[in-house]
DNA sequence: GGTGTGACAACAA
DNA sequence: TTTGTTGCCACAC
């Protein structure tokens, strides 16, 4: 598979339960600078074996990419939801809930 | 190789 | 705030 995509993956996994990322944070942290675009045909094709928390990356405004009243968006909101992420009117609030990875986070979490 | 397509982002109005 | 426009770039045809 992609190692691009091993590494989006990774990264995904490295934000924190009740936090939450862009797909361009995700994309830079990566190491993969102006590509969210690809960080979101990454999420479509997660393997199941790897258990990769996708509803964590959102849009820089804090919308849900998904189209207000959708399953897919319902399904977003409730498990952001469970782990205290507060989703009104399908957007989260990113001043109160973005991740901000620790200088660990980006040496020890990125590398493999 | 050209062309169209994204679970996007920044900006203007 | 909401909507539209433009820039972006790896992929799949």
């Amino acid at each position: 598979m992609n190692p691009q995509y091993q590494k989006i993956w990774n990264t995904v996994t490295l934000i924190p339960r009740g936090k939450v990322a862009s797909y361009g944070q995700v994309a830079d942290l990566a190491g993969l600078p102006n590509r969210a675009r690809l960080v979101g045909k990454c999420l479509k094709c997660i393997p199941e074996n790897k258990l990769v928390p996708w509803y964590r990356v959102l849009r820089s405004t804090g919308q849900i990419a998904f189209p207000s009243g959708s399953e897919q968006a319902k399904k977003q909101r409730d498990l952001l939801m469970s782990e205290g992420v507060l989703v009104l009117n399908n957007r989260v609030k990113m001043r109160n809930f973005q991740w901000e990875p620790s200088l660990n986070d980006i040496l020890y979490g990125l590398t493999y």
